[in-house]
DNA sequence: TCTCGTCAGTGAATCGCTTCACAGGCAGAA
DNA sequence: TTCTGCCTGTGAAGCGATTCACTGACGAGA
């Protein structure tokens, strides 16, 4: 415990400090950080040497007030906790460093409320731009955000508005597809554990089982048991899964709005005695890395996860300064069928 | 398309704008933003509706750079994709919240190189601190952090330091926990699959492997088989798991660093046509969610992950100002035994 | 009537950096 | 020798906020 300088207030050391130290001049200074060509050799290491000796971490504020721009993106996701998620960010990622972005990640939990608080922080942060998974159905703040110089581009959510780019999977088709499959099985009524319809893909997760019992002659009101729970994660499949059961006459086929609430549905179903894909058939969404691996495989919706954030970082990217409009973007999803949906008995 | 505005350079409106629209001096409309008590209600409204009109954000970086403090704290993970860290993550969040405090994440990758860009990233934004679980096995580049101003927490990583704040798990006895138990079951010979020695985690639950199999008088040399796999993950685990099978004479039980391999090990035991929990007993670490719901489910060392972040964030916070020493917290680990370990035969 | 304290509101100074117009030195050309 | 132009390096201006010493106005007390 030689130092505990600097607890209250750290008297940060500037870049005057270190033209002192090297004796130059401030501009000098600032010269060597930025545009090393310019200066030569002797003097930048007399400054690279000050530099060092006094620890010296240009202030970012400072420098982003100034020179107004920064290489940072922020990205706020629904949740951070659900693989599909992680890995939409490590598609980012790998895409921002190409061209030595850095990512900035929160996790909304589906709140608008954080998320606003989060875009809000980014904002003042005055980040490159911004990848949004929208936690409420509107966008106009994100349209708002867009007017005052932030890019933004929406993740996997097709944008409402043609000036917002968005890159998304079309979950109306994939959850058709699913459901499509489970009709094919001899399941006549589809329990569905949906989230809020404040969150798109809900809507439209919602809108492809109704479409594909439509196709198939159903009637939605009545091969449709939808049950809606607060948090798409297994808690929430746990609790969707249970009410489900309580039901009169229970479906004989879960479809789940994605892979952690089909395991939480999983959990509950083998709490009640069942065996899955026998008594009861099981399709999720994400097709999250673990589904092929779980006590019974997951039948589930893939999408192109890395790419999905791969393609966002890059519309971002491509449209700064270039007065490019706006694009959206459409991956199709892809049925991976496994033991956990099984033919109705 | 109508507003194509400010693509090239958005002219961001200022607090003078919002003071000429107001007609109001710039002092008063940062005093509603800040000491609102301090200004008539009736100049406060004027003030408010022109903040409104203009869609005044403030700009974060002239308020840091003047202000100097900054309610933002960074957490940098060694994989933003384990759902261990994302645990970690929201035990942090959470308390973070409680003090409005909000949170910037980023995942190192196990790459110090990368560790050290976000750490830098994040000093330069001037954040109110870092929690940072280290890639490598050195912390003098966080000592120095914290001589510059930037309090600091070490996050599942016993501080070397008495400088410096942490909050870990004894991985020395969660190792020797689930090799104990290995050897309890019969098993002579444990393959350990694990990361580099870089890592601190890894050396530890290296040392608590060592540790029981000695105590049970074996000999580490002979009765601990270990591989190191580049990455943590999935992958790794297949690699490594495969790397073991290729050996003369296999081990009969496998020790995988963390779940993420033992889940990959898993798959690639199964590909080698080999039952799980009677071929060959697995045991992970971390039990991450969906550890019991794995097609065997799988034996793992179970630590307090919420709290880990909890207890770190409020480490962090409770340190700022107030001269209180570094704190060094450590949890015990739990074994939680399901069917991936089984004994030998 | 005069003084004093209080309350609202003002605006200059300042944070640390980048940028830019400019100065000095030096070499080559006229 | 003088002029020109390049190369280094200088330091003031300014980014947008906060802060603080200060001004005016107003009412109360002397």
């Amino acid at each position: 415990m030689t130092t505990t300088s600097g607890r209250k207030r750290a008297p940060r050391t500037s870049i005057s400090d270190v033209a002192r130290h090297a004796g130059v001049s401030l501009g000098t200074v600032s010269n060597v950080l930025n545009r090393p060509e310019r200066v030569s050799p002797v003097t930048r290491d007399k400054v690279l040497a000050a530099i060092e000796e006094l620890a010296f971490v240009p202030n970012g504020s400072a420098r982003q007030l100034r020179a107004g721009t920064i290489t940072t993106v922020g990205a706020v996701l629904l949740d951070i906790a659900n693989p599909f998620f992680t890995e939409v960010a490590r598609g980012i990622e790998d895409r921002l460093a190409e061209d030595d972005y850095t990512l900035m990640l929160a996790s909304s939990d589906e709140d608008p409320t954080r998320e606003a608080r989060y875009l809000r922080l980014f904002e003042e942060h005055g980040v490159h731009g911004m990848l949004v998974t929208p936690a409420g159905p509107d966008v106009d703040h994100l349209l708002a955000l867009r007017e005052r110089g932030v890019e933004v581009v929406l993740l996997d959510r097709t944008s409402p508005s043609p000036d917002l780019s968005s890159v998304a999977v079309d979950d109306v088709a994939g959850a058709a597809m699913a459901v499509r499959h489970l009709i094919g099985l001899g399941h006549r009524r589809v329990g569905l554990i949906n989230g809020p319809t404040t969150i798109k893909q809900c809507v439209d997760r919602r809108a492809g089982t109704v479409r594909a019992l439509t196709e198939a002659g159903l009637d939605p009101d009545e091969a449709m048991i939808e049950v809606t729970v607060s948090s798409l994660n297994a808690e929430g499949g746990e609790a969707g899964a249970t009410e489900l059961l309580a039901l009169g006459e229970p479906p004989t086929a879960l479809f789940c709005v994605n892979d952690l609430t089909a395991l939480g549905a999983m959990q509950a179903l083998r709490a009640h005695g069942m065996t899955i894909g026998q008594d009861m058939a099981v399709v999720g969404y994400d097709d999250v890395n673990f589904a092929s691996m779980l006590m019974t495989p997951l039948t589930s919706v893939r999408q192109p996860t890395r790419r999905l954030g791969h393609v966002a970082a890059d519309l971002l990217l491509g449209r700064a300064g270039k007065d490019v409009g706006a694009q959206q973007v459409e991956f199709q999803p892809e049925l991976v069928v496994r033991a956990s949906s099984g033919p109705h008995r």
